[in-house]
DNA sequence: TTTAGCACTCTCAAGGCGAGAGTGCTAAAT
DNA sequence: ATTTAGCACTCTCGCCTTGAGAGTGCTAAA
């Protein structure tokens, strides 16, 4: 990381910018002839060497173009990562869209999901709000046929679960809804701690059902809550470096092994920095599936409260300059809108 | 269809299993050695070259092998469909699976989705059980913050539909709770015609909540209630035919659009046949994005009550003989666990 | 410090060539 | 009337060569 003197800054610049582009190295020539640069060729191809020497290029053979290293990306997405933003009436459609569908975390999690792969042409994910604390609000108890009990369970910060029980005996709706009732006032306001601190209950099915929201709630908290979502898993498949698609294929893999993903996901991101964009390039090592990739993740939501993630997957030339702004503007409209439904006015 | 004798019916049979395997044009010398055949390759030269005008195997170019035309796979699909049986201990395993995962439509669904791929190496696909009459069961309100109120509505057979409304004024639990009951004892065991055939109710709140359960009842009867699950995704990526991957992507952009698959389901197969298996080769004509590909689907479920779709998608080429029992076989038991479900004992 | 000039290197597309695989046809054999 | 052997023919595929083009690094002059 020695200084770059103001002329490699913009070359380094010019060169990943094209390179995002065309997909093509790119060598002195074209530089100086495509953006009118005020030199000649033989002193940026001076610059490209140095720059080479530095570490932020390199050349896929002798006598060819430069293409960027990930230290290269990393500079210019450090450069560009604090002025990029959306345009106006981007983030007007976008909020459109988000007011138009239905008032529902699943919807808001398709919706984004969505929006992102459209606009950054990769693959997005987007994980649901997930309440850290796992607060018990409400429970209710349907009898649906027979045995079969469903059972909501709802958690403060309006996360939900649902499940389908079956009892040892047919139980009546009458006394479903006393059980429920009695843990519904046993149980507010409490964390799974506190609720596996009580005494057993001396009523069998108080206990069972109580055992029940107990795992659900650890599960709650454990987990990032079960569903990821993802769209434009087929874009990828478009970019030129895939073509072959083998490297593709490992890239896409992981998206489909939810564990995995998870794991990525968990690790990348401390839950407590809502608001700041990670951009990972070329799986910083870790990764090895993603050593063609890059991503740009970002945290959403109330700190401490109900947060989620979001992120786009592209090959490592992805367009930054498009992708990190609407990571930031979406992560921003959903903390919004996880806000408004906890605060609830 | 003209009749083919027995001699034509065993090589036409080896030429597409040896096909399915190798992803090569067979000739005349591979067959006769590689399957011990006690004919000359002039013989069965002839025979393919019967086979050939009968148009069930043409050759990518003059002097290579033949490959299958998509009557061909038609005939071999036709003949293996009523022989082919799971192993048992494969059986095993896949019950197995089922009795350890949580029991919850969700977690099948996406436990079938996986199974599904892993056994054919192809995509999956998996519809949701959903009830066609749609009649209510159960409601119940609550208040989970100010104007907040989640909904969750249950239907005969067990579907359940979740919803967050924002009222226009706060309404305490104690008043949500008589309306859930007003509104339970008023809809028990109705269909949306007769819902919406009753009049308007008195209390405001109440003709809200009704507005929005009829709502909530008419999606569920009209789409293939929401979720499609899917896996394997990246399966199709390894085969040699999609290696360009320009076919690829334009078959799995089907998949990602739930639209256009909804679509395709519900053309497909009609809700009265459940157990039969369609095996759509070429997307016989109707499909353009499917037109190097095959699917297998099947209907599960309880006709009339409750049912859902499921299938693979894989090459044209893929493995019949795997495929079409893995899906029958998975069918049958999603068939049990929503029989199970709907009849409680 | 910048630039012009030049020799050098490397890729990439196009063309040529030979091996190999497979066919269709004809004529002999069963 | 089938089946088979033999043979000429066709087409692909991998390999090599070759030439054009793009780009570099170095040196020496501005």
């Amino acid at each position: 990381m020695p200084d770059l003197t103001e002329r490699q800054k913009t070359i380094l610049m010019l060169v990943i910018r094209d390179y995002i582009e065309t997909a093509q190295p790119v060598g002195s020539n074209a530089l100086v002839t495509r953006y009118h640069l005020d030199l000649s060729s033989a002193t940026v191809r001076n610059e490209l060497s140095a720059l080479d020497e530095m570490g932020y290029l390199r050349q896929p053979h002798t006598s060819a173009g430069r293409i960027p290293t990930e230290e290269g990306y990393r500079f210019f997405v450090g450069q560009m990562m604090h002025q990029a933003e959306l345009p106006e009436t981007v983030q007007h459609t976008i909020t459109h869209q988000f007011y138009q569908a239905r008032p529902d975390v699943d919807q808001w999690m398709t919706l984004a999901a969505s929006i992102l792969a459209h606009q950054s042409r990769g693959v997005s994910v987007v994980t649901a709000p997930h309440t850290e604390q796992a607060l018990f609000k409400h429970v209710e108890l349907i009898s649906t046929q027979g045995r079969q009990v469903l059972m909501v369970m709802v958690m403060a910060g309006g996360e939900v679960s649902q499940q389908i029980l079956t009892l040892a005996e047919p139980v009546s709706q009458d006394k479903l809804s006393q059980t429920a009732a009695r843990l519904n006032g046993l149980l507010a306001g409490l964390a799974v701690e506190a609720i596996s601190a009580l005494p057993a209950r001396s009523n069998p099915l108080d206990q069972d059902i109580l055992t029940i929201i107990l795992q659900d709630m650890q599960r709650a908290k454990d987990s990032i809550s079960g569903n990821i979502y993802t769209d434009g898993l087929t874009n990828v498949l478009a970019e030129p470096e895939f073509a072959e698609s083998d490297e593709a294929r490992r890239a896409l893999r992981l998206f489909e092994e939810r564990a995995t993903l998870q794991d990525l996901l968990a690790r990348t991101t401390d839950t407590s920095s809502v608001g700041g964009l990670q951009v990972l390039i070329g799986g910083e090592g870790r990764w090895e599936e993603l050593s063609q990739c890059s991503m740009v993740l970002a945290r959403y939501g109330v700190p401490g409260l109900a947060t989620g993630m979001l992120g786009v997957l592209g090959p490592m030339r992805m367009s930054y300059a498009k992708t990190i702004p609407t990571v930031r503007f979406v992560a921003g409209l959903l903390s919004d809108l996880v806000n408004d439904t906890i605060a609830g006015e």
